[in-house]
DNA sequence: GCTATCCTATGACCTAAGGTAAGAGTCAAA
DNA sequence: TTTGACTCTTACCTTAGGTCATAGGATAGC
């Protein structure tokens, strides 16, 4: 009969000298022979006693569990295994509830991570954004103040997703830029619209003010200059459109 | 403003006195006054951290956690509770693998439990069983012994159900015992012989055994007998059916 | 003022399943 | 014989408090 030492069999069952001596100590496995000198040394019925016990302890059952299941002859097995089984479920319910309550409290915390005034220009290079905006102030001060403060406001998710979702409009406006653009049936004006709205907050006398953006697309070559090129067609198609969709669509 | 002894914001917030102890000597929630006498006193401030903590709390995280998100203006909550998540997930899905492993050790555990031989007669009284094995083994002894030995290999579940089934048939049976016994589409006389094979085991020359089990039912009142009336109509009846369906249904 | 009762503080030990380390002894090979 | 690997025991540490034990403080009734 081949005799294993602590370190021999810590490694053959995969755990720890350590455990060994702990599960000697609480009598779950005592060793077959202990040496004169307190050497502990395991035979293959150890062997096979410690994989039933890991086997069980993988099973989330507690040492003192298992030392009563392998030690009790009368042991109800199933019973005690269909007990444990309720046992995880109810942990598990737990878990399930507390991931929901974290899911819930991110998105929390994401809606009221705010918009900085940095992120607000963080698109456009810095100083053509300062430059900007200064303009902007000047011709339009309430309305940009305004916009600005409700911006600010804005979740950082929020105005992510608007900012994506206007320049995929933008794009797919673009590339209808040789159609009517009185056409009725392009439901990008309208996207384009609402996210107009959005980036302006609540604003007086919407329809003019729609339309004088249209007009600052023809005047500005900056609004629709992508990758350094104006894009003078595009601008007059997006006027004439904007300008239709005023007068169709925001009569009341 | 308020102030609350340890008792009284412990019951406020629904914890012990020695949480709030122990929160005090790990810094996580420090009273905001502290008397002479060190009587602890805590104010509003403190019973909202509290509920903080409680809330944290419930999330699965550690109080060291929470002391780091309280404390640290700078600490990023989403990224934490998103790790946090996943750990919860790793852990949910390792309670499932338990309890699948689980599951499938009840499942061999009861196939193991085998019948005992008391529990192999455990439906007649004990008297009557003990004669009636006696009679069996001196007619059949090598058939009897082999049957035995192996409904003894059978685990418990399987015994109960083959009983179970055996005697629902015999009732079906019963209720037929006015119908023409050579009817072929009675599948319950199929049934009797499928329950009677797994009592018996492999068994030589089975078709002469079954019917000879038929005459037994004619010879014997007291394998017909139910509620201590022997109904004879009704052994006649599965006498006949049982010859006719050997005579047709087990030629080769 | 005295006392009974309640409240509070501190300290110590306990939980489960080992991790980690210290100090001392033992074994086997060079 | 020395060295390095192994082993022994003992003991403290971890979480988040629970449960005493002891001692001092506050308050209400008398």
């Amino acid at each position: 009969m081949k005799q294993l030492s602590v370190k021999e069999l810590a490694r053959a069952a995969g755990v720890t000298v350590r455990t060994l001596h702990l599960y000697d100590r609480t009598g779950l496995l005592k060793p077959a022979l202990r040496t004169e000198k307190k050497y502990r040394y395991y035979g293959k019925a150890e062997l096979l006693r410690l994989q039933q016990i890991l086997f069980y302890k993988e099973l989330g059952l507690s040492l003192a569990e298992i030392a009563a299941l392998l030690d009790a002859p009368d042991f109800d097995l199933v019973k005690a295994l269909t007990g444990h089984k309720k046992a995880l479920q109810q942990k598990q319910q737990q878990l399930s509830k507390m991931m929901e309550t974290i899911d819930k409290t991110i998105l929390n915390l994401k809606g009221k991570i705010n918009m900085t005034h940095e992120e607000l220009y963080a698109g456009l290079p810095r100083e053509q954004a300062q430059q900007w905006r200064k303009e902007a102030l000047e011709k339009w001060p309430d309305q940009v103040k305004h916009s600005e403060k409700m911006l600010l406001k804005m979740s950082r998710a929020g105005f992510d997703i608007l900012q994506q979702t206007f320049k995929s409009v933008n794009e797919q406006l673009a590339a209808l830029k040789k159609e009517d653009p009185q056409s009725p049936q392009s439901p990008q004006v309208q996207q384009h619209y609402d996210c107009i709205l959005k980036f302006w907050g609540k604003t007086d006398n919407i329809a003019a003010a729609y339309k004088g953006l249209g007009d600052l697309y023809v005047a500005d070559t900056r609004y629709t200059t992508v990758n350094g090129t104006a894009d003078r067609e595009f601008a007059a198609f997006m006027n004439a459109a904007m300008i239709h969709f005023a007068d169709t669509q925001l009569k009341n």
